[in-house]
DNA sequence: GAGTTTGTTGCAAATGATTCTCAAATGAAA
DNA sequence: TTTCATTTGAGAATCATTTGCAACAAACTC
């Protein structure tokens, strides 16, 4: 059983919930996706495995609480998920424009960010650094046009 | 007329949009609140005036595109905002489990943030950072049950 | 001023992601 | 194999957000 399957079954023993065949494909999914993800993206690879979206909408939240995938940007109405993979957590810069993600290290910030948790008493389960803007394609053809 | 009016009405004038008394309900509205508000709540404060909701709903995206407001986090599937006045943004720590929101000083990650910009040449219009876990309060009930 | 153009609004209806309901399926345990 | 709690797919329901539309309004044109 690959790394993060076991982690997964040992989260949702804790909890009293049994890892299922449904529950191990959406996570097997998740980590095959190497970009950002939707909840309907997802149900798209594994749907001919006859998974259902609600399922897939109802585990979700607990990779979320495992700590397996990380809730990310929100485009066009619909949230995005990317796993985590013990890689250091980095920053999302959405062009607003073109909507490309950019993603880049968060490391410089995360002392930072646990210190101010630290004086807060604040237990931290999920740190999100999103910056909105456009990017360097988009900023000079906004000059031109418009 | 107040600083952010007339802020607003050249960001208007700028893609031919006019400041109508709708509009202007909705800003003052969005200053006047001085926690976080979302569309629905922003309404209550102004429906007596007759400003129909779906034109809030309208409203919101223009004050967003002036740098007027910003939208902070999501909460219970809706979209939160504050109003922005010059202060230095800020951090929101949301606590998972009862919902409160504490906001920190942002400034300590700025000069790092705009650094990483300018090596992407990305233009920011908003940064978000959002910390999602659990507070003091919360932190002690959960040893305590579950 | 009458007519035209263009942006605006409230209302109601539409949309669409997410959640819920429910009856059937599963699975561990006794 | 009976029990009992959990899980599931399918479809219905929910609810924030968008949109279409007809009536309005302000700015221009003639």
């Amino acid at each position: 059983m690959i790394d993060h399957e076991v982690q997964f079954k040992r989260f949702l023993q804790k909890q009293g919930l049994k890892l299922t065949p449904s529950r191990a494909r959406i996570l097997e999914a998740a980590f095959t996706m190497h970009e950002h993800f939707d909840a309907e993206k997802l149900h798209d690879l594994i749907k001919a495995d006859n998974v259902s979206l609600a399922t897939v909408y109802r585990t979700l939240p607990l990779l979320l609480e495992a700590g397996l995938i990380s809730r990310t940007v929100r485009i066009g109405g619909r949230d995005r998920f990317e796993h985590i993979l013990g890689h250091p957590r980095h920053a999302h810069w959405l062009c607003e424009n073109c909507q490309a993600v950019i993603e880049t290290d968060l490391s410089a910030l995360q002392s930072a960010i646990t210190k101010e948790a630290k004086a807060l008493k604040f237990d931290i389960q999920q740190i999100s650094l999103n910056i909105t803007g456009l990017c360097w394609k988009c900023k000079d053809s906004a000059n031109d046009s418009q």
